[in-house]
DNA sequence: GGAGTCTTGTTTTTT
DNA sequence: ACAAGACTCC
């Protein structure tokens, strides 16, 4: 049954887009019988091009030309984004059948939109037993993850070689990379982590035993989300059956896929009928987690006929100024899709290129001229500090505290990471899951007089007694540990034989409680988390969703200690780039545009990250409106290192502002008046700092 | 075997 | 600055 409303009712679905866009959105046609069909699409969406609203409309348009909701799958980066884009759609979809009666049984919401890894996490619980593995499985995150490298690093006997074998984040790091790559292993270390590759040996071991340990305790990672639904795929029964299962395939952010990714995609849609991927090559910025912009560069030729490429020029985001500076800057990259952004709104007031003498004044400048923004009307909210790595903003967070303006922070540590609410967590991963070994051990240690030893060899016992809670409550525990073992047993009984989930978080805070206080100093600001994540946990229906979708989405913000600002107050923005993905400001300040930093020093030497780092500038310049400050210390702290240290670097410019790109901005020194005999004037912004350039050929 | 103290080494970015 | 590991004392 086909159902059409637009071509005979006034509506026009599509009315708020540009020629380009909406070729796009409506890419493809209805066949004899009435049913929608479109081959392979690929979207090069330029920053701020509409890439949001264009999709939006293409789900609406295959809504509005008969296709079911629960047949197309939406894939994102975010879930943020996922839940944006959805309602966006749902909105267009609802207006378009308010003009036109919509046929029974029609509803709006799409049933299948979210990241790889939560829709991994879905589809593996429903096709689990096809897949020999219990539907009960939990989902560890990061910090889990690295702890159960850890302890079968020790069980190895890796931890004590010789020589230093790397610690566990970077054992994660690579075995992450290895599997989503799926290049061998010793690619992966010529790579990526050379520093490592005489380990070859060792981490194979060490990760074949990390898998064991993982199956026997029931829990995936990350990656296994993607890898046990990439395996599913190899199964050609399994894999038309899932293909089946959607008539379209759209993918939000294609430059930032992995090649697993893509085969997943690729098994999902063989011949790319109704597979329709938006993404921009020059904002791909994730290789680090194994993403290839090969897949993006080089999806049109996976297809025969290959797949249509419809590029997306116009910029409704930022004045045409900014927009001139990127392009400079991009348009000095190797390999892309040549696109030129362009925009309708005229500006007089080029990017400025801001020289400032160090960390302090880069934070004094931002104070003032973020104050002077809002005086102009700006809210802070429309104001946002971008940064390369989360502690850039050290500083400048010291000097907003001390002057009273409240913030938000993106990216960097995360509440998840906080020991306490780990603490908290592990006990409810704990019941949900009795293998669950890193959680369980997590737990035991907060037992007075219970260390690893005691809380092992517990382990073993629980295991051997096949998991019963009832032959873990006789276990005996040290002197120290009587009572607390009571009450800890008592509630796992309680949380374990529980009905409903509300209330379960409380009774774990009241257990929690004591040791919380015994533990650490400043219990206080903790309790506060705590109380968060009691919240928080009601919006979910169970415990193993609140576990799987905290794991799956966490809370990307933290503010200052006195937790997260009440939404109708005003706040300024700090994020790294990497967290500030899609978004956009009035105004941007970006930190430490200097060498060394952009492009970071990590990436030296090695031309493809030399290039990721240029994109990732693009990104963060991309983000701005109306006003755009690039900030340019002359001289840079140097980090780790303790608090009296003085090392630091004197920072040439930033290799990517060339001559070109330098004449589309303006530069300038801050203060304008220098402030002293040394202090740099206007004659800062000459081109190199010969003198600093000298000391720092020698080091630090 | 636990817990507290000293020493040493350290790659950003995150689903 | 900070965390992991080694070392020491109870």
């Amino acid at each position: 049954m086909s159902v059409v409303a637009t071509s005979t009712k006034p509506f026009d679905w599509a009315a708020s887009l540009n020629p380009a866009q909406r070729a796009a959105a409506s890419h493809g046609a209805s066949d004899a019988e009435g049913r929608f069909q479109s081959g392979p699409l690929l979207i090069i969406a330029g920053a701020g091009t509409g890439k949001t609203n264009t999709l939006a409309h293409r789900v609406a348009h295959l809504r509005l030309q008969g296709v079911a909701a629960d047949r197309i799958l939406l894939l994102t980066f975010t879930r943020r984004a996922a839940e944006a884009m959805t309602r966006r759609a749902e909105r267009i979809v609802q207006q378009a059948w308010a003009s036109a009666a919509p046929a029974a049984g029609m509803q709006a919401r799409l049933g299948w939109a979210g990241t790889f890894h939560s829709i991994a996490n879905r589809i593996l619980r429903q096709r689990a037993r096809q897949l020999g593995m219990d539907p009960s499985f939990s989902v560890m995150d990061r910090g889990d993850s690295a702890d159960l490298m850890d302890v079968v690093r020790q069980e190895q006997g890796l931890a004590r070689k010789e020589k230093r074998f790397p610690r566990k984040d970077t054992c994660l790091a690579i075995y992450s990379h290895k599997v989503n790559t799926q290049q061998p292993l010793q690619r992966t270390l010529e790579d990526s982590f050379p520093w490592c590759s005489e380990w070859a040996d060792e981490l194979t071991q060490l990760f074949r035993a990390y898998v064991e340990a993982k199956q026997r305790q029931q829990v995936l990672d990350y990656d296994d989300l993607l890898l046990y639904w990439h395996v599913a795929m190899q199964d050609p029964r399994i894999a038309a059956d899932l293909g089946s299962q959607f008539d379209h395939v759209l993918v939000d952010e294609y430059q930032d896929t992995n090649t697993l990714q893509a085969d997943i995609l690729l098994a999902l849609k063989p011949d790319g009928r109704g597979l329709c991927v938006v993404g921009d090559d020059a904002q791909s910025i994730y290789s680090f987690r194994a993403a290839s912009v090969e897949n993006i560069l080089g999806f049109p030729a996976r297809f025969s006929p290959p797949a249509q490429v419809a590029k997306l020029e116009q910029n409704y985001r930022s004045v045409q100024p900014i927009l001139e500076a990127a392009n400079a800057l991009i348009a000095e990259g190797k390999r892309q899709y040549q696109k030129r952004l362009y925009s309708a709104r005229p500006s007089q007031q080029r990017p400025r290129y801001v020289s400032v003498a160090d960390d302090q004044a880069q934070a004094d400048y931002i104070v003032e001229r973020v104050l002077a923004a809002r005086e102009c009307g700006v809210a802070l909210k429309q104001q946002a500090v971008l940064m390369r790595s989360s502690h850039h903003s050290d500083v400048l967070e010291l000097e907003l505290t001390r002057r009273n303006i409240p913030y938000v922070k993106y990216g960097g540590l995360k509440f998840l990471e906080a020991a306490h609410v780990k603490d908290v967590l592990a006990i409810l991963k704990w019941a949900d899951n009795p293998r669950n070994h890193i959680a369980a051990f997590r737990v035991l240690q907060l037992l007075p007089g219970v260390g690893p030893v005691h809380a092992n060899r517990c382990l073993r016992v629980f295991a051997a007694g096949d998991y019963s809670w009832r032959l873990l409550a006789d276990y005996l525990m040290p002197a120290a540990a009587h009572e607390d073992w009571l009450a800890t047993t008592t509630l796992l009984e309680a949380l374990v034989t529980a009905e409903q989930w509300a209330g379960q978080v409380g009774l774990v805070r009241k257990w929690y409680e004591p040791h919380l206080q015994r533990i650490y100093e400043a219990a206080a600001v903790r309790v506060g988390d705590i109380e968060q994540l009691e919240r928080l946990s009601t919006q979910y229906g169970n415990r193993e969703r609140f576990l799987t979708e905290l794991t799956l989405d966490p809370p990307q913000a933290s503010g200052d200690l006195s937790g997260p600002p009440l939404l109708d107050e005003d706040y300024l923005i700090l994020s790294t780039i990497h967290s500030a993905k899609g978004q956009e400001w009035n105004s941007v300040y970006v930190l430490n545009v200097a060498d060394g930093n952009f492009p970071s020093e990590f990436a030296a030497g090695r031309p493809e990250l030399l290039e990721e780092e240029r994109r990732l500038l693009y990104v963060a310049m991309t983000r701005a409106r109306q006003e755009l400050h690039l900030i340019a210390p002359l001289k840079f702290y140097v980090t780790q290192q303790p608090r009296t240290g003085d090392r630091h670097v004197y920072g040439a410019r930033s290799r990517f502002f060339t001559q070109l790109v330098m004449d589309v901005m303006e530069a300038s020194a801050w203060p304008a008046q220098p402030r002293g005999d040394a202090s740099p004037g206007a004659e800062a912004t000459a081109r190199i700092d010969a003198a600093g350039m000298m000391r720092a050929m020698w080091g630090r």
